[in-house]
DNA sequence: TAAGAATAGATTGCACACAATCTTTTTGCT
DNA sequence: AGCAAAAAGATTGTGTGCAATCTATTCTTA
């Protein structure tokens, strides 16, 4: 029997899954500038765009349950960056509202991106590539 | 200014981070039917390699450290795959040896790496080309 | 060779992830 | 209308990740 495919060297789930927290480690000593976790600052990313969004859509654009959701939304809440507002129409549902604090918290994440791509050595070519190939994994669900 | 670089889309730090995420959620299956969650899992691989190694060269191949190692590598060993030996040359070195048991696990999981590869939908050219972009990633540390 | 530095692991504390379950509210059906 | 099913979040419990700190041991070097 041949045991090859067992090896970590012959995974490709391995490097994929090193390879991410390698990344949101290089993001930490910016995310802590801003007392942010990554986990924060991806639901800030949404909020910045959305302003108004349920939990359940949230969580769609996150890939993330509410069993994860929240907590991060109530310690966003506690820090001042978002309120959480029971939905009067449909009393299950709960609204997420960027406040004027949170919108003001964007300014100083603004330099983020630029400040990531210098510290991930990829060609835009590899970039690009990669987007699509993550992606499509994504969307196979 | 231009907010764009900001917006989630955007991003390529969010889908390595949700597509590592989504792959384990694919192995979760399977890893069930040995009951080992995926750390345990990649763990295993390197002892079945292996056989024998210190936490800290274990700790090298999978990118993690102690702390998070120590409670994985406890239950391995209560569930008999792991033998934790403290090594009698250097008292600050734990041993860590593959049982016969553990041995035996080998033998049920040398399916998983096919089953998974149905489940995640890649060309092999696209394969080989995210398995270098990620260790490109992985060895710019 | 004795003390300080370095190293290997363990421990502690915090923040996710996620499955499973629970509560509240709304929908759908008859 | 009345009730079962479904839906949205919250809660609970387990298992990581990881920084910071602690302990035990070994190394270094004055």
């Amino acid at each position: 029997m041949n045991y090859d495919k067992l090896k970590l060297k012959n995974q490709l789930c391995f490097p994929l899954y090193a390879c991410s927290k390698e990344v949101v480690r290089r993001y930490k000593p910016f995310l802590d500038e801003l007392d942010l976790t990554y986990t924060q600052y991806i639901t800030m990313m949404v909020m910045w765009e959305q302003k108004i969004i349920t939990v359940k859509e949230l969580g769609k654009f996150l890939y993330l349950d509410s069993g994860t959701l929240t907590p991060v939304l109530m310690k966003l809440e506690n820090k001042g960056y978002i309120e959480r507002i029971k939905n009067r129409i449909d009393g299950r549902v709960l609204d997420l509202k960027l406040t004027h604090t949170g919108e003001e918290l964007m300014e100083k994440a603004v330099n983020i991106p630029e400040q990531i791509v210098k510290c991930v050595p990829l060609d835009e070519a590899d970039a690009n590539k990669l987007y699509e190939i993550l992606y499509h994994i994504l969307d196979s669900r």
